[in-house]
DNA sequence: GAAATAGTGTCTGTTAGACACTATCAG
DNA sequence: CTGATAGTGTCTAACAGACACTATTTC
């Protein structure tokens, strides 16, 4: 029986919030095939280098971020996705809080843009169909576990947490039912200090609390969103 | 920069309820690593083959059932998970209905066995952690899409489909409650057909309606348990 | 005092969960 | 009539969703 070797590579969706969007991470091609076009970041796995460590590394090179959320996604591997032979890709997702957004300096980032994850330039390989799945992932995700609180900073604010959730859900919430719920899960830790947005009354800082969540989760409780 | 090539395989988790209880196949391996040990059914992609049709072939010559639910559920890439060198392996899941789990007579199949999903015995490779994996994936996906029902055959009794949600939550629900939950879900088309078990009442037969669940999901409607 | 955002409470409809008895069949 | 499984209804507590005004700050 036939053991056809193949190339892997990893593969990033890194996700942050920009002026409450969603957006994501993309690299212009400097070679072929797809010269120019943008693509996801990411590239070969190295010898004896496990999966995860090959996608936290591409997303170091890429953002200068490590201790971020990240989780595998789907392994796309159609024979023809790329012309240079069998090409075998896993994908992950990341998600990188709004006040650690800054590119790294590095070489591989000479031509890195945050782009609105809902509408992308056109993509290099299969990237397009690994982003829009990368999306609605995040989508359930945010339903039933705390990956919401990823995008924002450690403090925030209850009106900055309630954009993240808009953002990525992509329709409004209300904003009296949204702070009761979050009142109700009891997993934010409320700080003595204030935020001023402009010329308006000042906001609350808020931390989530990592410890309380795990109760509820011990519980069987999931989000209600 | 170096580009190890791997070798490529799939595996796949094939559950079926027997005896009420949530059961996988696994089959014997003939060869080292790992001689005599359990395993899941899986082995190397073939040149040109997409990595759904691999498992999907798999499955066929384990089970000889074609027309299955089948599911991508995670890739394992540790660089030592494989004595024999860089060997990838992406897992899939796969729901077979209790009327179709006659095992094929071709040649794998030689010591292919049904074991309680719960209790295996000792896996080959990391194939433990992936059925753990699965386990944890397929609970998660009845509570929210109809997989349940590709474990039934095409026509069941109520009483055979809370086995099925019984089997795979690991705990006892409520008579009254889950067939008020069916009744509301509105996506069971009763027959005018009755079967008996054994010395009792006879029992009606439904059949899963596809459509109205299909509704049901653009409303945004999600399952109860 | 105008503009801007933060923060707060009630009502209603739906659903989850607990709970016990009758109906129908074979032997 | 016994044994076995099918089938049925109510009450309560929790939660989701709709909805509008006051509070605090800057300019």
């Amino acid at each position: 029986m036939p053991r056809p070797q193949a190339l892997v590579t990893v593969d990033v969706v890194i996700f942050t919030l920009r002026d409450d969007a969603l957006q994501v991470l993309l690299v212009q091609r400097g070679t072929a095939p797809f010269k120019d076009r943008w693509a996801l970041p990411g590239g070969f796995i190295r010898e004896g280098e496990p999966l995860e460590r090959a996608a936290l590394r591409e997303l170091e090179e890429e953002t200068g971020v490590r201790d971020v959320y990240l989780e595998q996604l789907c392994t796309f591997g159609d024979p023809d996705r790329d012309p240079r032979g069998r090409v075998i890709t896993v994908a992950y997702y990341a998600l990188i809080a709004t006040d650690r957004q800054t590119l790294a300096a590095g070489t591989d980032a000479a031509a890195a843009r945050w782009y609105p994850a809902g509408s992308p330039p056109p993509l290099a390989f299969d990237h397009r169909e690994i982003l829009e799945y990368a999306i609605e992932r995040l989508r359930n995700k945010l339903e039933y576990t705390t990956v919401g609180f990823q995008l924002l900073p450690s403090k925030f604010t209850l009106t900055q947490l309630q954009r993240v959730y808009e953002a990525i859900l992509g329709r409004a919430l209300d904003k009296r039912n949204f702070r009761r719920k979050m009142e109700l899960l009891d997993i934010l830790t409320p700080l003595e200090e204030w935020v001023r947005e402009g010329a308006s009354r000042p906001a609350q800082l808020y931390r989530f609390s990592a410890r309380r969540f795990e109760k509820l989760k011990d519980k069987g409780i999931l989000f209600p969103f």
